[in-house]
RNA sequence: GGAGGUGUGGCCGAGUGGUCGAAGGCAACGGUCUUGAAAACCGUCGAGCGAAAGCUCCGUAGGUUCGAAUCCUACCGCCUCCGCCA
């Protein structure tokens, strides 16, 4: 959420930065209800004080015993009482109507972001590895792991419907061994808090970190408390972790890594990634959160980038860092990087991890706040998070990039420890 | 699921419907003392809006009242007991 000031004298700038992301969102009504809760309140305020003042000198009149004047001035009151009722519930309709118009408007994004319409003005800003060249024919995921008997979409779909699938056997341990990895990379070298948080979150955490109200459709909604929410990534449950605290100094920066299943409905992409494990409606993710103080947002952002790409470059997978301009980043986003690994199938880059700062927006959103110094006044914190990295997704990069001609996978060096001996999943005989 | 209890400032905790934005304590900060520190003592010390006057905020949302942290209703969280359960 941007700071409803910012926006009241800033409108043109927030007209820019919604254009830039191709959004055709109207400013005026929130405008329009900005300056009238500013005329209601000044009316309603001299009227409070007046009833205040008024109240006051009742109850001093009952103490020195001047019973009747007291009754008087009672009844004069009551008028007043309730013109402050309804001028308070009017303030209030607008106070709901400013903040509904203000949870619909995206960030702001960086000065450096990169302007364009769509993915196509994403800016490489490097390269890691040299796509492996194959001597004979690549085959996908799909098809390795279907003919190793280890990836099961058949079955998958059966038990739940499309975009589930059964992992078996060894590629249920490499999943497992990639959770394990990236956990003790992370707890152990780059300095993250582990956390286990819950895997449903209700309303208000969705809307702390921005996925509601604009984005219900890509959620899935459970019935029974109709408020709960599977989670669609760690970052709900885990940035909100905090939601409505005073930190104190001392406590900055928080650095939580979390692992997950998430939960995508997919409601927009019915045709896309229909093949394979790349777009699923269940998914697994190892996830970077960090709150940290304002000036140190940026920095963060760049170390929590290269705490991603580490997964990367101990796999040794292939993969280039990209900038996603205006009109690909996020609703909450003000900066992201999206890593995307070498799919030699594809012959492309696939993302992989997409790593954000978020600023003071989620912050405003969830009331995540410290305190920077002792007595000084309190702040918003800057919120950042990223995969580190989506386990599925990996699994498929090993998969096609580890591939040997016979159709085996080799497991990569760093995930032997994890694999109980296991260095190539072959096929069963 | 049934019964009862409870929710107050960074933390703990008092609070009779009326000078309560809220006693007291801890923590924090400034000072005195000390070679330095600790202890002791003195002082400051919730958040938001506003230029100020002032206004709002005692889990959340409503209500009663001239006036609500205090009364009523609903919801949420936590605790205890019973039931069920991994």
């Amino acid at each position: 959420m941007l700071d409803r000031r910012f926006v009241e004298e800033n409108p043109e700038l927030v007209r820019t930065a919604l254009a830039a992301r191709g959004s055709e969102l109207s400013l005026d009504a929130l405008l329009k209800a900005l300056s009238e809760r500013r005329d209601l309140l000044a009316e309603l305020e001299l009227l409070q004080a007046r009833r205040n003042a008024g109240s006051k000198e009742v109850g001093a009149m009952f103490k020195a015993g001047r019973g009747d004047e007291a009754q008087a001035l009672r009844s004069e009151l009551a008028e007043l009482g309730k013109q402050v009722s309804a001028g308070e519930a009017r303030v209030r309709d607008v106070e709901v109507a400013i903040d509904q118009e203000l949870l619909q408007i995206p960030n702001l994004v960086a000065a450096d972001v990169p302007l364009g319409r769509d993915e196509s003005a994403n800016v490489e800003i490097r390269t890691w590895g040299e796509p492996r060249s194959f001597e004979f024919e690549v085959r996908d995921h799909h098809d390795l792991g279907e003919q190793l008997g280890v990836l099961d979409f058949e079955r998958g779909a059966r038990v739940a419907g499309a975009r589930f699938t059964a992992l078996f056997g060894a590629a249920a341990r490499l999943n497992r061994a990639l959770v394990q990895f990236m956990l003790d990379l992370h707890t152990g070298e780059h300095g993250y808090t582990e956390v286990l948080p819950p895997f449903i979150v209700n309303d208000s955490a969705l809307t702390g970190t921005g996925q509601l109200p604009k984005f219900a459709d890509d959620l899935f909604r459970l019935h029974k408390p109709d408020n709960y929410y599977l989670i669609p990534t760690a970052e709900v449950p885990v940035t909100n972790l905090h939601a409505g605290e005073l930190l104190s100094a001392a406590q900055v920066p928080l650095r939580y890594c979390a692992y997950t299943p998430c939960f995508r409905a997919e409601a927009g992409s019915y045709g896309r990634d229909t093949r394979g494990l790349i777009r699923q409606h269940q998914f697994e993710k190892v996830e970077l959160v960090q709150l940290v103080r304002p000036e140190d947002s940026e920095a963060a952002h760049e170390a929590l980038t290269a705490h991603a790409e580490r997964v990367l470059q101990l796999l040794e997978l292939p993969y280039r860092v990209v900038s996603l301009c205006s009109g690909d980043i996020g609703f909450s986003a003000w900066k992201c990087y999206d890593l995307e690994v070498w799919l030699p199938a594809q012959e492309t880059y696939r993302e992989i991890s997409s790593c954000s700062n978020f600023r003071d927006f989620q912050s405003r959103r969830a009331g995540l706040r410290f305190r920077p110094e002792p007595g000084a006044r309190p702040q918003f914190l800057h919120t950042l998070n990223g995969s580190g990295l989506a386990v599925g997704r990996t699994l498929v990069a090993i998969f096609e990039n580890y591939q040997s001609e016979d159709g085996s996978v080799v497991i990569p060096n760093a995930l032997r420890p994890y694999m109980g001996g296991i260095e190539r999943i072959s096929a069963a005989k």
